[in-house]
DNA sequence: AAGTGGTCTAGACCACTAT
DNA sequence: TAGTGGTCTAGACCACTTT
């Protein structure tokens, strides 16, 4: 077969799972295809489109990624109902928050603590194990927005308290820089109302409310190191999602 | 070529991409391709594995798709540093809080009001536009979690302030039921304190924290038709996500 | 020029579902 | 039993990066 990629859509950029992919958004969004009701089959779109059944199929696969449609095998492919299950809030923003080059650490407070039980509990340690205490403070334009208390094991055989120390960046302690000793780490959000010290060094009045993000990080060898809280003073951080069919 | 599937994952139930790509994984979590390391090329992977190029790619892929890889055309497949800009806290725990089936709605509120203009604008419609008000009480095995107080517009045209008034679910406005005319809409988390009468509504003390969820949804014309907030005090709702690698 | 990722073909077989 | 989704092959060409 000496003919390659002849169909109707090469003289296009796009690639052609994507230009089917974008016809059958248009479908869904138009009202051809609502919620709940069935697809073409694979076979019948790659028939339709004069596609391979592989590239229809990457068209299906890429609109399911979306939230859009859900198969079931030997019964065939649907529209999904609008729905809150798929989608989330996204950390974009913190990250943003954390990296954006217009921001500035200052280190607060830093010492040798022993780890209370609750503590110790979490990073997996002995009660009493040593441990170094540091708050932090992400300034933004010279504005505090951000105020980090964590702590890390103090440990001689885990040198990853260097990365962890990094007084010029927040983001050290992900592997954003070259070290990469953190594996894997859980966050957990909850409203908060800010105590006398935080308002203090946020500059913001007593009880404001506030965003606090309970982190919690592993090394490669699945063992947590790094346990603490980012509290973030409404608004600096928003949560905002989209859901549904937005891209027609 | 009569010889089809003859690889050597046959035998097993898990496909060979899945196959292929747990094995990638365990390499990355083993330290084998630390972050920002180079994997081998997706032909070097296909022949290491004895399974075709678009086999081995679907592994690539599907790394990828889990936040693991990037890609970079030409160059090559890079094991990505830890980062939270691909992380959301998912909104299972909304949807599971909305559709339990130990759940109860109760309508606190209703009436037809006039637009004011902060509203009007939400909903693209004049100032003083008719809306339907409503206040609704989720209940979680009798005793209420969420708060849900938000505006319909009040349109002749468009008949479905129906689902929207459903009184037996929270969800008959996201389509969950059968109707499906919401086509997307947005959401915004912040944190809140409770205001006297949302408290006493929700039988928590004056000031509790909350979460405040925000929304607006559109129709299938791309009109805003549903404007509001829901309240979760904590700890009814918590946000969570991993990050990292937590499958090996 | 060589290597790499990205896309695509034209089939095939299997597992599952509906009839 | 026929239809559907899920997987897989053994190549191919293109766009891009690196050397």
């Amino acid at each position: 077969m000496s003919e390659t990629n002849s169909n109707r859509f090469k003289e296009s950029l796009e690639p052609a799972y994507s230009q089917v992919a974008r016809a059958l958004r248009g479908f869904i969004a138009d009202g051809t295809y609502p919620p709940g009701s069935r697809l073409p089959s694979a076979l019948a779109i790659s028939d339709q489109f004069k596609v391979s059944p592989m590239t229809a199929r990457q068209a299906i696969i890429s609109l399911t990624e979306e939230g859009l449609l859900e198969s079931h095998q030997g019964s065939g492919t649907y529209v999904k109902h609008l729905g809150l299950r798929d989608s989330g809030f996204s950390l974009k923003s913190l990250d943003d928050l954390i990296t954006a080059d217009n921001t500035k650490v200052r280190i607060m407070d830093i010492k040798i603590n022993k780890a209370s039980p609750d503590l110790a509990e979490k990073l997996n340690v002995a009660s009493g194990h040593k441990v170094i205490q540091i708050v932090r403070l992400l300034l933004s334009d010279g504005f505090p927005v951000l105020l980090q208390s964590g702590h890390v094991l103090y440990d001689p055989c885990r040198p990853l308290v260097e990365a962890e120390l990094d007084a010029v960046s927040l983001y050290g302690f992900l592997g954003g820089d070259k070290t990469g000793l953190i594996k894997k780490g859980s966050l957990e959000a909850r409203p908060w109302m800010l105590l006398p010290k935080e308002a203090e060094l946020l500059e913001q009045d007593p009880k404001t409310i506030a965003f606090l993000i309970e982190y919690l990080f592993y090394d490669f060898s699945d063992l947590p190191i790094g346990h603490g809280a980012f509290l973030i003073p409404h608004p600096f951080l928003t949560l905002k999602t989209d859901i549904g069919l937005w891209n027609t």
